[in-house]
DNA sequence: GCCAACGTTGGC
DNA sequence: GCCAACGTTGGC
C-alpha cells in the first residue's frame, strides 16, 4: 500500500467534482515521471491526496483511492482534444492513466502554508523548491501525520 | 499577470 | 550529446 498526492485546478475539477462522480479517469498528465509513478507504482487501493492548486486556497481537500489499474488516456487519441498528442500511437501508447474514486472530503482544506509551517513535513515532495509534478509519491509516515491535521 | 523553476524540443 | 529557445506549472 502507497500513498500519492494528485494536483487538480479546482477551476478545471475539483474535490466537489469527483464527490458529485464518485470516480474518474485522471486523464492529461503530460509528464514523463508522472506518467511512471500511475503507470509503474500505484495499485489499486492506494491511498490519493487530493490537493488543489492554481487557485487562491492551494492545498489538500480530499481523500481518494487508486481505483484502476494503469491503462493508456484516451484523449491522447482524440484529435479535438487539448491532450491530444499526435507522436502516441494506440499500439504504442505513449500516456497512462488510472482511475480515481472519491473517498472522502476533509473537513477543511490544509493548506500549502500550513503543511509548510510543519518540520515533520519539510523533506515532502511537494514542499520542494521548484517541484511541479503532478503526481507525486507521499511517505506513510507523511501521510499519517497530515491526517492528522485534519 | 508575473516570473522562477523546471521539462521538452530541435539545430548543430 | 550539448544547450539555447521555448512552453508549462503553479505560487504569489
Amino acid at each position: 500500500m502507497k500513498y500519492w498526492l494528485m494536483k487538480s485546478e479546482p477551476d478545471t475539477f475539483s474535490v466537489d467534482d469527483l464527490k458529485r462522480k464518485k470516480r474518474e479517469a485522471w486523464d492529461g498528465v503530460r509528464n514523463y515521471q508522472a506518467r511512471n509513478f500511475m503507470r509503474d507504482d500505484m495499485r489499486v487501493g492506494d491511498g490519493v491526496f487530493f490537493y488543489h492548486s492554481n487557485c487562491a486556497e492551494p492545498g489538500i481537500a480530499g481523500l481518494a483511492e487508486v481505483a484502476s489499474d494503469a491503462y493508456p488516456d484516451p484523449s491522447q487519441f482524440d484529435p479535438k482534444s487539448k491532450y491530444f498528442d499526435a507522436g502516441s500511437s494506440r499500439d504504442n501508447p505513449r500516456w497512462m492513466l488510472v482511475d480515481v474514486k472519491f473517498v472522502k472530503k476533509l473537513a477543511r482544506v490544509i493548506t500549502l502554508d500550513e503543511l509548510k509551517n510543519h518540520p515533520k513535513l519539510a523533506s515532502m515532495g511537494l514542499l520542494r523548491k521548484g517541484n511541479r509534478l503532478s503526481v507525486m509519491p507521499v511517505d506513510a509516515a507523511e501521510w499519517k501525520y497530515i491526517l492528522g491535521l485534519e
